[in-house]
RNA sequence: GGAUCGGUGGUGUAGCCCGGUUAACACGUCUCCCUGUCACGGAGAAGAUCGCGGGUUCGAAUCCCGUCCGAUCCG
């Protein structure tokens, strides 16, 4: 259930209820690939504040695996985190893995990046594996094109995308259909699965939509999977290597099309900034690894003015003329003595603890607490961006 | 006192025997990058007149002589 107030013609503020709570609109999700955020416990997430976490249908397929994971429970009671878990499907690491692997009608086949075994995802067993998962948000198996794709490419994983949401949609009810029933074995699932668990009735199905950099396949991707009926829609395939204007034209055009009652998510993306943008178009649900990734390699963001005072208006174009953040490179020289906070608008722990200097210094000698330090800021600081973004919207309400 | 081995960017080495374009490699350093995370990763840059002095040669890190420093061994 979605439930939202509109504010202006396209920004919105809500509250999305899920099996484990409810999620203030719009929000963050921190990405926790394999179980966990990298560096990070599920109690450290809770201290940061973060509503909820996004997993990964493929790696947690690959290790523990779909068996496994049913008879552990689910991740949540995993990894000791009892709020809300959203799963990609896997369809990304066609993309990103696009080495190891082959792409059917029927699904993909991965070479593991672990020990080489042959692995076939198909829309099935991605919603097999989230349902084993015990995902609150699970998302369709999808196609993604590259970036700089042609037309026809960006036509056919569109497309592709269109049929495997039917066959997850699908699956999904079935699975839900026949939880503790008999009418349905577990050979005519396949024979994937010797006891995938079910879906509970209040888990969410998301639809993604594909189409590259063409409006006209956005529209008739958005149309398709508004027929077959989703929870939420998601907006797939940018941030991969297109114009940063050309995702910008996008996602205006897409919120166009996708229903207002249902929450939408714009998914791997991305620089503070197009996040500000992305949200006064009414997009509602966010993740990246930018935060954790950069601050594993040392960039950390850092407000350069009051967050709480910011006009957020003024960042809708796609190069705005200056930003609300710099991005300081901690591992640079010029900090080697500089005792000053890391972010002087930022009361995150790592930022009342730390110097320049300090973080610098456990960089340069590769201690471990180097990264968890940096973690807990970036992520503090996109979590506290959202926040200041759902009080702006709602001063504006 | 004598013998042997060794001195090449910040560190560790290669090249030397069989002289020849801008002296190579690893690590380190510096800068930049990272968008539904295979990856504490990727890209690039700076940095050595080859211990010092002389000689041979068109040309020496490389061959010869001397010298300084270090290690080991013999007295």
């Amino acid at each position: 259930m979605f439930t939202f107030q509109k504010t202006t013609a396209r920004v919105r503020r809500g509250q999305l209820e899920t099996a484990h709570g409810v999620i203030e609109t719009p929000f963050f999700m921190p990405i926790a690939t394999k179980g966990a955020v990298k560096t990070m416990s599920s109690s450290d997430m809770k201290k940061l504040g973060a509503q909820i976490l996004l997993s990964n249908t493929y790696h947690l397929l690959l290790r523990p695996g779909l068996e496994s994971m049913c008879e552990l429970g689910g991740l949540h009671r995993f990894m000791n985190w009892n709020g809300p878990i959203l799963t990609d499907s896997g369809g990304y690491q066609v993309f990103s893995l696009s080495k190891m692997n082959k792409t059917t009608e029927e699904g993909v086949t991965f070479q593991s990046h672990i020990d080489g075994a042959r692995v076939n995802l198909t829309p099935e067993l991605s919603m097999q594996m989230q349902t084993a998962i015990g995902s609150d948000i699970v998302m369709q198996f999808d196609d993604v094109a590259a970036g700089d794709s042609s037309r026809e490419r960006y036509k056919e994983a569109m497309e592709r995308s269109l049929r495997w949401a039917r066959r997850c949609k699908l699956e999904f009810v079935l699975l839900r259909a026949t939880s503790g029933s008999e009418a349905i074995s577990a050979d005519e699932r396949k024979g994937i699965a010797s006891s995938p668990a079910a879906p509970r009735n209040d888990t969410l199905l998301f639809g993604i939509v594909q189409g590259g950099t063409h409006e006209d396949l956005r529209e008739r991707s958005a149309r398709g999977l508004m027929e077959i009926g989703f929870d939420g829609y998601a907006i797939g395939g940018l941030s991969v290597g297109e114009k940063r204007e050309e995702a910008y034209r996008i996602v205006k055009r897409v919120c166009e099309i996708l229903p207002q009652d249902k929450p939408r998510y714009f998914m791997g993306g991305g620089m503070p900034e197009e996040i500000v943008a992305y949200v006064q178009m009414g997009v509602d649900m966010f993740d990246c690894v930018l935060p954790t990734r950069n601050a594993r390699h040392g960039t950390l963001f850092v407000w350069n003015q009051d967050p709480s005072t910011i006009d957020w208006s003024i960042y809708q174009e796609p190069r705005p003329d200056t930003l609300f953040y710099d991005r300081l490179r901690v591992t640079n020289e010029s900090l080697a003595t500089d005792q000053s906070p890391l972010d002087p608008y930022c009361d995150c722990e790592t930022c009342t603890t730390s110097s320049r200097a300090y973080l610098r210094h456990l960089f340069g000698v590769q201690e471990l607490l180097a990264l968890r330090l940096a973690t807990i800021h970036n992520l503090h600081f996109y979590l506290t961006l959202m926040r200041f973004l759902r009080e702006w919207i709602s001063k504006a309400a």
